[in-house]
DNA sequence: CAGAATTCATTGCAAGTGCAACAATGTCAA
DNA sequence: TTGACATTGTTGCACTTGCAATGAATTCTG
């Protein structure tokens, strides 16, 4: 009768906080390597990937297709071009979109970066076993249901 | 024959960007609503909620069970004892220790949060379905697996 | 016991973030 | 055509973050 049932909350059985640990931790593991291996942060990872699978976007499409504010693509990109790997060249059709492209640099570098990137997918596809098409099942229906809302981390 | 298979490559099968979206659009989501409603952020949610189920405990402890680097534990612990939520003194025993309590300003808090966290488990549960089991045991295999790594956003 | 090594919490710093404001461009209706 | 409105990308700003350095306290070792 004391005060002690709300104590029975534990962050560690909670559904949401252990999603979040476990999305960091994967994503920290992946980071590093691209890191360590290459010098590009997750965001430039995405625009990179995003411009490989589709070629020339504008800015405001890779926001909408790859979960980030578009100042978070905007500054990305900038920095993929300072190093040489992107273009941006104002749109013929319409001057208020940029069309960002790989250049010859970037497509060699995401040549190097795609195997590290399937090999870890398949290491953890691996370390799931059987849980792997629980696990893609529960995130269809996750993004499937929950506004975009940008954010990174 | 072109360079293509590259091309082939699509974030959205990614599993680790999956992964990262669906805990980014979850987290922000439950992030709004103890932001607007109680004025805190994630970082000291966690911080509230492992002190209400572990009793007094010390930085270095909730860095350990909450997947927060140090620093960020202490910066949460200092806004919080700024808003009154908790105490910090330093233990008896081990002087370079301290001792984090919740106050009652604190513990009448975290009886508003904690029910609010379980409508939002609950409700990402109806979400789930069937799917629940299956993202609970792939969970279960990532977090045993993965080195902690403190990060968050 | 003295000095080296370790642990704990905080803080300075550089880098990254989201949000709002902005300039430039385009669209639409009267 | 003109003026109101919408869209695109960048940037200023305040804030957060992780990392390394720090100072204080403790433990270990010889």
């Amino acid at each position: 009768m004391s005060d002690h049932p709300l104590r029975e909350f534990d962050l560690h059985t909670f559904l949401p906080y252990r999603l979040v640990a476990a999305a960091n931790r994967t994503s920290r593991a992946f980071a590093e390597r691209y890191r360590s291996e290459f010098g590009i942060s997750i965001a430039e990872w995405r625009v990179l990937a995003h411009l490989n699978h589709a070629g020339a976007v504008s800015v405001r499409d890779i926001e909408a297709r790859v979960d980030m504010e578009k100042s978070k693509v905007s500054r990305a990109a900038s920095r993929l071009q300072d190093a040489g790997y992107i273009t941006k060249h104002v749109n013929g059709g319409d001057r208020r979109l940029l069309e960002l492209r790989l250049t010859p640099s970037g497509q060699a570098l995401v040549a190097r970066l795609l195997p590290v990137a399937v090999a870890y997918q398949q290491e953890m596809l691996e370390r799931l076993g059987d849980a792997a098409p629980g696990l893609i099942k529960a995130l269809d229906i996750l993004l499937r249901d929950l506004p975009p809302g940008n954010g990174e981390t």
